[in-house]
DNA sequence: AACTGTTTAATCCCAG
DNA sequence: CTGGGATTAAACAGTT
């Protein structure tokens, strides 16, 4: 079924990698961990262009599942049956954006091992031991814990800033007086801008909120983010999630570059918006309430020895400078 | 069989 | 120019 703009969108590449594809995927779930399936669905379903040429694509981004070490694979339980793992982000992988812009990955992510400084940095990606071999219970909510785990280590950047959704795919909607930015946020589980620096203890998916579309549109206009039609790439239904307070916007888009040049491409219209069926977090009540209370270091760990020399490693890691 | 995951390699592009 | 990241292709093994 045809869609208004969808020549002027679907031929168009979006300007993001498969890295980022794929932690938008992720990050947009509920438990932070997305079946590659479900990973999928979430950027065809948001980028016409990946409608086309699937095999090409998928293909590709399953090598960078596996060929990154900022995605880590979580089993499934037993009651959560079908193929294949969840793919959910390294807990460490804050940095691996420059400027925290979806657009473009300066630091390349690498898990570093602290027990076996011989294979560190740019050696975890054997293929011995990955999270895989972690006992699938109790695992429902590791991404989620793995963030906590982030958020409990200093210096913790949210890996897909806002600022940079903000300034890039939710502008167009914004001028449109379309989605109400902090609901949609605040439903992909994005900490406020600004706040980044003081919520760092809590988990992504409970993050303060903000509800001012004005705040927002005025905040993106303050950083300097050109106006007009782009990407919508989170075309996300609003559900009812936004019941948090307010809070102040001093929202900082950072393009990478002061004026991406981007093919101007129309926002995708509101149809093109998940449904949401598709998101079907796995087991969400199963999360682990260890997890949930405390850093999810127990959770990543090994459970023997040598059972997480994975690029989910030991949380040790780094990002590397190019 | 189809899907999932891993790995290698070639190529292109960009920043330094 | 060089190194590294991203993309694409392909082969292969394991799983459902």
């Amino acid at each position: 079924m045809p869609r208004p703009g969808k020549s002027s969108y679907s031929d168009q590449k979006p300007p993001y990698s498969y890295i980022s594809l794929t932690a938008m995927a992720i990050q947009h779930s509920a438990e932070k961990m997305l079946p590659l399936s479900d990973i999928y669905k979430f950027i065809m379903e948001r980028f016409p262009y990946y409608r086309e040429h699937t095999q090409r694509w998928q293909n590709s981004l399953r090598h960078n599942l596996s060929f990154n070490d900022c995605f880590i694979k979580i089993p499934r339980r037993p009651d959560q049956p079908g193929k294949g793992s969840f793919w959910a982000l390294h807990p460490d992988c804050g940095d691996m954006f420059e400027n925290g812009s979806f657009l473009r990955r300066r630091k390349r992510f690498k898990v570093l091992r602290s027990d076996h400084p011989h294979l560190q940095a740019g050696s975890t990606k054997s293929a011995v031991g990955r999270l895989s071999q972690f006992p699938p219970y109790g695992l429902g909510s590791a991404a989620a814990a793995a963030a906590a785990a982030a958020a409990s280590t200093s210096g913790f950047k949210h890996p897909f800033a806002i600022e940079n959704i903000i300034g890039r795919d939710y502008k167009g909607v914004l001028q449109a007086g379309g989605l109400p930015l902090a609901s949609v946020m605040h439903h992909l589980g994005y900490p406020v801008p600004g706040q980044l620096g003081n919520v760092v203890s809590s988990v992504w998916p409970h993050v303060g909120v903000m509800d001012s579309v004005a705040a927002a549109a005025a905040a993106a206009a303050a950083a300097g983010v050109p106006v007009g039609p782009e990407y919508g790439a989170f075309g996300v239904p609003v559900k009812a999630l936004c019941h948090s307070a307010s809070q102040s916007l001093p929202a900082v888009p950072v393009p990478i570059k002061p004026t991406p040049a981007l093919p101007p491409v129309a926002a995708l219209p509101p149809t093109l918006a998940v449904p949401g069926a598709s998101q079907q977090p796995p087991a969400p009540s199963t999360v682990c309430p260890a997890a949930a209370a405390s850093p999810a270091a127990p959770l990543l760990e090994p459970t023997a020895p040598g059972a997480a020399e994975t690029k989910g490693g030991s949380l040790h890691s780094v990002l590397v400078h190019s």
